[in-house]
DNA sequence: ATAGATGCAAATATTTTGCCGCCAG
DNA sequence: CTGGCGGCAAAATATTTGCATCTAT
């Protein structure tokens, strides 16, 4: 692999954070957006994770409730729900290679906190995070739509180990 | 392309941020690497940058000094140089398609602000970032060493238009 | 009925690897 | 001199597209 001196992360467990369950379908709905058979599942399997998941992971848990879903069709779910902001994209850091991973999220942002050792990543949501975004907002002059923040170090279990 | 709404992006362009030239060699030289001929360009490359660039785009101005450089010599460059620290990959929210982007940064974080419809992207330093790094630090017990934050949305100028 | 979705196959794009000859220190 | 580095070619991944067919509304 690479020369460089970062380390190799595991798992990549995410801490949940529920979010009402049929959001995505009827947000879907209520834009008048086709609900096909193929959408459903995406989203029910969006809806139910329980961790970040690449297009692969979408794909395999997508074909476990129907076999006849193709990964080309998870790849434009995807986008679709991306275009309508209704689940975000995320690379948490690029601790573990190039993937891209996908999460539904409910109205409020929350901060993707990942240990660069174990891949643990924890959600976290802070009052001082809608500041910041206000001052961002009012500063540069900009209407915010969409706010990503991920931040990587070492947990205190990792600590412990080193 | 895609169905969603999301808007085309145009540009990209950065708004620079300078820092002392020569960093990254010095910070390689000191710690011992190997300072080849190759790895000088595209360090050149990098602290010469006056936007993000993707490894395409960072291939190209490296063969403009050096013809013989090869895309995978970037990719490992870039590689070396973010398992040190020394880079940072981004991915500007994705934008403009799957695109990781490259930058090269002083000691202090700043956030990425991109407007969402003509893709200029401003960089923005802010006491209240720092304020919320500290906090996340000790709510969640992490020794941070890599800060990312990127929001989009519509300009100024964007909104006038629109 | 029909605009819009899906499936298939193939094209693109992006990143990584094995192996060997070469060069910076 | 010598271990790390770069080049080449090819593999492995990841994502997108054209077009014919099907389906939700």
């Amino acid at each position: 692999m690479s020369s460089s001196p970062a380390h190799r992360v595991s798992a990549g467990e995410r801490i949940n954070v529920h979010e009402p369950a049929g959001r995505l379908q009827r947000e879907l709905k209520s834009r008048g957006i086709r609900f096909t058979r193929q959408r459903r599942v995406v989203v029910q399997v969006m809806e139910s994770a329980s961790r970040h998941m690449d297009a692969n992971e979408i794909l395999d848990l997508a074909q476990k409730i129907d076999k006849n879903i193709t990964r080309v069709t998870v790849y434009r779910t995807l986008d679709l729900l991306k275009g309508y902001g209704l689940i975000d994209e995320l690379d948490l850091l690029h601790l573990r290679g190039h993937r891209h991973y996908y999460e539904s999220h409910g109205p409020r942002d929350h901060i993707h906190v990942a240990c660069i050792r174990c891949g643990k990543v924890r959600e976290f949501e802070s009052e001082l995070y809608e500041e910041l975004k206000k001052q961002i907002s009012q500063d540069c002059g900009i209407e915010i739509s969409v706010a990503r923040t991920e931040v990587g170090g070492l947990c205190k279990d990792c600590r412990a180990k080193a």
